[in-house]
DNA sequence: CTATGATTCAAACGCTTGTTTGAAACAGCG
DNA sequence: CGCTGTTTCAAACAAGCGTTTGAATCATAG
């Protein structure tokens, strides 16, 4: 028998995110979370102060690292001459699958984000704009830059549309079974799917 | 002063779909859904018999109607011998699109159903699945038809995106900024560039 | 009119929620 | 060892939850 390894706080996030993409914010309860977390229910307001608190905890511990490889990677797509629209999709869609395939609870936190979208949540939709809104607007302009054609309110429009897709096929949210092989393999041909849909779409005149 | 037009039971509906989209299911109260009502809180378990009822009540007073549509707009389809997949995606797109155009509440309840894709809620979720699982595999049968080419797992894929991005597209859940014309003119294009977003998408190799 | 069934109402039910409290247990330094 | 600051714990708090109750009100048929 080994003795737990993570420190309270870890366990607490962990069990928090596995229990917000499951049951949403308002659903999972704190008595839940730290019953999954094995700890004491006081121990959520003594690390955290709160549960709104925790809920953005669970945020900022994955979205720094996102934004963080998103970010490079635009940076080596605008250094490249020859890069085509698919690779500044690329840049956009494939650090989001990689944080969605961290092997500890990657893909239960892109759940917890589609929950954040979904949830009309005011405190929430705020602190995700304030750490999603800058880098999607670096994203805009390299997007513009190789759709010169398209009018600056149709490309918001269709990207809108484009980071709507690539949440739910991240979440597995559809109504459609799945076949049985490797969810790994399934992601990355998710991957090129999204890819190709995605500049099919913002190709169209 | 006009009295109250609506029934007790109408006056629920509306004010459940209202807070229902804008706090979620476990979020909305029946006090908050029966204050906003002008009812009383007995009210609810009196006509509904429960919450749970009642949250099943909202959502078949409108997916009744899209799944009518839809079936009827896809039998015209299938009776048009030159029909595109275009107009097979239209057939799809369209009636959903024209339910969240239905001047009392159709957006809020587009909204609604959004939330119902984003909750894991098993009984919700075994509801939709039994109001749109039919139409939706019908759908499947059409599209295939005219990409005969497809194989059956990719197809599905792909319509998973498709549906996730419908879903947000119709909800104007992103977090871009909208112009201020008019909403329906909106909707109108958005349509039109989901359907050949779509297409693109279905159509690559 | 009275009588009957449907509806509304205020009040209370037991239960769960997030948060706070003060004591107990622990760790590490002098 | 004793002392100090940190962390854990059981217990309780007020507030809000869905639901139930039984009386009051309403509409309507006899």
């Amino acid at each position: 028998m080994t003795v737990s390894f993570y420190s309270t706080k870890e366990r607490i996030l962990g069990a928090a995110e596995e229990l917000f993409a499951k049951h949403g914010f308002a659903g999972a309860s704190l008595r839940q979370v730290t019953a999954s977390a094995k700890v004491n229910l006081a121990a959520v307001n003594y690390h955290f102060g709160s549960k709104d608190n925790l809920i953005e905890e669970v945020f900022r511990r994955r979205l720094d690292n996102l934004n963080e490889r998103r970010v490079q990677a635009l940076q080596r797509v605008k250094a490249d001459p020859d890069a085509t629209l698919e690779d500044v999709l690329a840049a956009f869609i494939h650090p989001a699958l990689d944080v969605s395939l961290d092997s500890s609870g990657g893909l239960t936190f892109v759940r917890v984000l589609a929950r954040a979208f979904a949830e009309h949540n005011e405190r929430l939709r705020k602190f995700l704009s304030e750490n999603y809104g800058h880098v999607l607007k670096e994203f805009v302009a390299e997007f513009r830059r190789h759709l010169p054609g398209l009018a600056k309110q149709e490309m918001y429009a269709r990207l809108d549309i484009i980071s709507g897709a690539l949440t739910y096929a991240m979440t597995d949210f559809g109504v459609i079974q799945r076949r049985d092989d490797s969810s790994d393999a399934h992601r990355q041909r998710s991957a090129q799917h999204l890819i190709h849909f995605a500049a099919a779409g913002l190709r169209a005149p």
